[in-house]
DNA sequence: GTTGACCTTCACATCGGTGTGATGGTTCAA
DNA sequence: TTGAACCATCACACCGATGTGAAGGTCAAC
């Protein structure tokens, strides 16, 4: 159970360290968002940088997007800056652009609605008992 | 079919105004985020101010919010400034709280992704394709 | 009065993300 | 060598949001 070569890690490890249960890191990967490397015995075998990837991907699919869309963006999010893309076809780019203005779109959406409640809140807060205690 | 008294609509105006199917106007009924009245007849009356929230409701669930949670938030942002809280309850307060902080997050997250999305845009628009062409 | 375009309710289906558990292989330690 | 604690695959179930359509009421126009 040890784990020899640092930077990797078994499927428990992972889902510990993400939160994420087994069960949705062996989906994740079998809609293609990840892809970890094998043991000999068959075993995931996952790579340190999946720990960000998969809040990546959590965080996402939390923000309404599916793993369809999620699976088209990741690529051009890899960590070192942009080295060489793999695919720059026209689709893909006009895919990427419809969906960077749907996100500011999210974006926008929830801002307004999130500082509607935090004004409410503050409202509530301030003193508005009065007429009651 | 004329809409007598302005302001009110049937529910195939409602849905073609908003782009929602009829289906979708009656689950958000039935999941309580809006109560249009009755006409004699049995006919649901939608007030012109459903327009936008249901833009709003849609919004939100297209952002990753359930009907749970929009039901919740929905109170806190009548149009008018804040008139008089249904309930204040503690409970809901935190509720309220926590889901401000959860939207938060999201925004947080979409905003990282769009950009990085954006940036990969523009540094492939910038003539990457030198090495090809 | 019949027709057409609305409306009603209701039920069943689909789809994506997720939960749960059965069945069995690998490895380590007692 | 057996048991515990991992791992694997697979299948079935659930839930929320949504699609589809059947069976029937209302109303305006012809």
């Amino acid at each position: 159970m040890a784990g020899y070569e640092v930077g990797h890690m078994l499927i428990g490890e992972l889902s510990e360290r993400t939160g994420t249960p087994r069960r949705l890191l062996r989906y994740y990967e079998e809609q293609g968002l990840i892809n970890p490397s094998r043991s000999p015995n068959g075993y995931r075998d996952y790579d340190e940088s999946l720990v960000d990837r998969v809040a990546q991907i959590r965080g996402l699919l939390d923000a309404g997007l599916p793993t369809r869309i999620i699976k088209q963006i990741l690529p051009c999010l890899n960590k070192p800056r942009v080295i060489h893309f793999p695919d720059a076809t026209p689709e893909m780019i006009a895919t990427l652009e419809h969906e960077r203005d749907r996100m500011s779109e999210r974006v926008a959406c929830l801002t307004r609605n999130r500082d509607a409640i935090a004004d409410y809140l503050e409202a509530v807060r301030a003193g508005d008992h009065a007429d009651q205690s």
